[in-house]
DNA sequence: AAAGAACTCAACCGCCTCCCG
DNA sequence: ACGGGAGGCGGTTGAGTTCTT
């Protein structure tokens, strides 16, 4: 007997959400707040798994999702941040206000990765592609570089690599030009500075909060489990409505620029409005 | 202009962890 | 201490889109 279905897979709908699915679903959450997920399909209308209610809210729907492109400061921070961490992109993502896992995954895989390829540095272990395909050299390199080994077996650290991903994206260098700084030991491999707060924040415990500003917190409803009691909320009818319309037109309508919390944020923001009403 | 290749990203799958009885 | 259920996570897929020839 193979595992239990998270859910009834009779009559459960799968595949891309339509606008009235999202609809339901951002009623009911707003309304009721985030519990249960597997009771959610059935309580909001949906003939959707639980799961995939969550995941839909949680990647699509959030009122505080960035979208659009990440900057280049955010991109900076997932590769700091995954030389530390490595695969735990929910762990990233929770240091990325507005961003979420499966967005942080997704650019990570199509763009981050092939730069860090381009530039000869192995995306896995962000050491050199030439070291790590020979490790016989190893010790020769060693002789010359200041490796230095921090958690998470990571020896180049990350301003190096943030360093050298700011100097490939300014200028139009080739793969090959790239392979030959690699090759002259043009990485830069500093020692970890304690007084780094950012380094510091990222070796910090699980339990650290996120670096998120209290400007991105979900006015929505919490859900008191023990007593079934509902929180008070600041969303009322109009502010849910005024959500909906959000989904559909954009911030700068609703005047809402002042929301950032500095430019980079907003300069995100702007890309993606602009490339939206382009379309 | 059309066809095929390459790319992107939303969504799914299944395993893992945590919590509660 | 243990087992089951629910949520969370990371890997993977595939449909839609964009680019190239």
């Amino acid at each position: 007997m193979g595992r239990q279905p998270c859910c009834d897979k009779l009559g459960v709908k799968k595949g891309p959400w339509t606008a009235e699915e999202d609809k339901k679903l951002i009623n009911f959450i707003l309304t009721n707040g985030q519990c249960c997920w597997r009771a959610v399909p059935k309580l909001a209308g949906l003939r959707r798994c639980g799961k995939s209610c969550r995941l839909r809210w949680t990647n699509y729907l959030r009122p505080d999702l960035k979208r659009g492109l990440l900057s280049e400061a955010e991109e900076k921070l997932v590769i700091d941040l995954h030389a530390r961490l490595g695969n735990r992109w929910s762990k990233i993502a929770a240091r990325l206000p507005g961003r979420t896992d499966n967005e942080i995954k997704n650019h990570w895989n199509t763009h981050i990765k092939k730069k860090l390829l381009k530039m000869g540095i192995d995306p896995v272990t962000h050491e050199p592609l030439n070291k790590a395909e020979n490790p016989a050299d190893q010790n020769k390199n060693n002789d010359h570089q200041l490796v230095v080994v921090v958690p998470e077996s990571t020896s180049v650290t990350a301003a190096a690599i943030s360093s050298e991903l700011e100097n490939s994206s300014t200028s139009s260098s080739s793969a090959s030009s790239s392979e030959n700084s690699c090759n002259e030991s043009k990485l830069v491999l500093d020692t970890f500075n304690e007084n780094d707060p950012l380094l510091n924040s990222l070796l910090e415990s699980d339990d650290t909060p996120p670096l998120i500003d209290s400007s991105w917190e979900l006015p929505i409803k919490s859900f008191d489990n023990n007593s079934n009691n509902h929180m008070t909320s600041s969303w009322d009818d109009e502010s849910f409505n005024w959500l909906l319309d959000c989904q559909d037109f954009g911030i700068h309508d609703f005047g809402f620029d002042n929301c950032f919390n500095n430019d980079v944020e907003l300069e995100v923001f702007n890309t993606k409005y602009d490339m939206e009403n382009k379309k």
